[in-house]
RNA sequence: GGCCCCGUCGCCAAGUGGUAAGGCAGAGGUCUGCAACACCUUUAUCACCAGUUCGAAUCUGGUCGGGGCCUCCA
């Protein structure tokens, strides 16, 4: 089985074969850094992580560059809001940025350049493109002639005349045409620039991607990814800059993610329902938005809310309470002689899955049946004394933790993970810790003395409060109820 | 107006031609003092209509409903 991948350029799933086997450049639009990030952040994120993380899973030697926007219009204006530097103002939200990413448990792109670190690759470009004909200087500013490149708005597929009907040059600007966009930007008092052919300026958007992508990846490689919106206008003008630039095709593969929406509206400032990532770890665990995000196809929109939060917090916890039950297990095992093969055959199914345009939640799917059988295994009867269940429980065991480290699931110790949860929801739920194991104790005393009635009372008046008690064999323990 | 996407069990969500994964919730059972946990069993013909086909949730056309992009945006 090999990989597929949806292609945005086709519209269609393509067989994935890199410009080089073996080996993949992967570019992903990075965040301007002038705000905390959101969950929708976090979704492109998580996606383009996981998406890395199978790359080399599946054997492929992958060169991920995800880049930050340091120098921006937003990045200025909140500049001047703050009265400090545009400079300042990028470096506190590349360290959020970090700080953002590393909390949700992404690995580190092999490189993050910045746009301003290539000031000189974007100025070489601007001129060939001057060059070229594809693009002309105006009072200190550089545009792109849209006109001359034939392929434009390939990506997107949008008509021009349709796109011209509505566009508008805006005060100030000295296009040929209200459909060329700027490359480069002249100075205005105040702002950061940098010299130039042209005089003192700065960068446009779009073409710090080009020079970033053709800088750490070459001019052609093989996936280029992003968020929908980026579709049009900042994928559709990097193409047009970067093949008439170099006269080669660009990026192999465009992958989009879907949307986050929030109780199902659009996520808006104006409509109050913008959650930045700080806000939304103060109140769940990072691995539960981790596996919220990933029990959806990355190109489907999804619905941030509550219930969809506290449902993957459950699935979540039966991979942990899952994981915790077969160690047990395991740990008193005396036989070491058995065979399992449950372990590849769950492997090949996830790797089918993921496969299949990285289709998560599919392979979700898999580990999930692969957690019920290794309960059903480890749940039989004097399980420690028989070989093979014993080494298909490990066996399983050691292939979710493997398969979920693809994901970025189920990196921690499940009783560490089990309890912080625990603790997490307790502050919610206003009792503590010491008040429930008095109330355990409690009923234990009821028990003994065979005084069910109060016994069950203080159980319910527990269950009422959202704690559910659990008796073992080694006395009495409690979980949150998560629907509570 | 242009381009694009979606409508699958109470909820979430896979599935793009061969007769509907999985999770949560629910029901019955095993276990339990009774429960919970875990396990077992169980719950859908895929918005609607008309076509294509031996065969469609999957293809085509239409209807209804929802959403996105077209201006900065993951």
């Amino acid at each position: 089985m090999s990989l597929r991948v949806y292609n945005t350029m086709s519209g269609k799933k393509e067989e994935f074969q890199p410009l080089v086997p073996g080996r993949v450049g992967m570019y992903v639009c990075g965040v301007t850094v002038y705000d905390y990030c959101h969950i929708g952040h976090a979704r492109a994120n998580i996606v383009f992580d996981v998406i890395f993380r199978y790359l080399q899973f599946a054997g492929y030697e992958t060169v991920y560059v995800r880049n930050y926007t340091d120098v921006d219009d937003k990045i200025i204006n909140r500049a001047n809001e703050r009265g400090v530097s545009s400079r300042a103002i990028a470096e506190e939200f590349i360290t959020a940025f970090d700080e953002d990413m590393a909390a949700l448990g992404l690995v580190k792109p092999t490189y993050e350049p910045r746009a301003t670190e290539y000031i000189e690759k974007i100025i070489e470009i601007c001129a060939v493109l001057i060059d070229k004909g594809f693009a002309y200087e105006a009072g200190g500013d550089v545009y792109y002639r849209v006109d001359r490149f034939s392929d434009y708005l390939k990506l997107s597929k949008r008509n021009m005349e349709e796109m011209q009907a509505g566009a508008r040059i805006a005060p100030g600007e000295r296009k040929e045409n209200p459909m060329d966009f700027a490359l480069w930007k002249a100075a205005k008092p105040g702002e950061p620039s940098w010299q130039s052919p042209w005089g003192e300026g700065r960068p446009g958007w779009h073409i710090e991607c080009s020079a970033m992508s053709s800088s750490l990846l070459g001019d052609s490689f093989d996936i280029h990814g992003g968020g929908r919106d980026l579709i049009f206008p900042h994928h559709e003008n990097e193409i047009a800059q970067s093949e008439a630039a170099s006269g080669r095709p660009f990026a192999k593969y465009w992958i989009h993610n879907g949307f986050v929406n929030v109780n199902q509206e659009k996520m808006s400032k104006s409509l109050g329902n913008f959650f930045t990532i700080r806000d939304i770890l103060q109140q769940y665990d990072a691995e539960v938005v981790r596996f919220f995000i990933l029990t959806s196809h990355y190109r489907s929109p999804i619905d941030f809310s509550d219930r969809n939060l506290v449902e993957a917090q459950a699935g979540l916890s039966r991979f942990y309470e899952a994981l915790l039950h077969a160690e047990q297990m395991l740990a008193g095992a005396t036989e070491e002689t058995g065979e399992s093969t449950l372990g590849s055959e769950l492997e090949a199914k996830f790797r089918e899955a993921m496969d299949d345009d990285f289709n998560s939640a599919l392979a979700i799917g898999h580990l999930f049946e692969g957690v019920r059988t290794m309960n059903r295994l480890a749940g039989t009867k004097k399980f420690r004394n028989k070989a093979d269940p014993v080494a298909q429980v490990r066996d399983l065991r050691e292939t979710v933790l493997s398969l979920g480290e693809v994901l970025g699931l189920f990196n921690s110790a499940p009783a560490r993970w089990l309890e912080k949860v625990k603790l997490a929801g307790l502050e919610r739920l206003d009792i503590t810790r010491e008040e429930i194991e008095e109330q355990i104790a409690a009923r234990l005393r009821a028990r003994a003395e065979k005084d069910f009635a109060k016994s069950d009372e203080i159980r319910d008046e527990l269950a009422a409060r959202g704690i559910e008690l659990l008796d073992g064999r080694d006395g009495t323990s409690w979980k949150l109820n998560p629907t509570h």
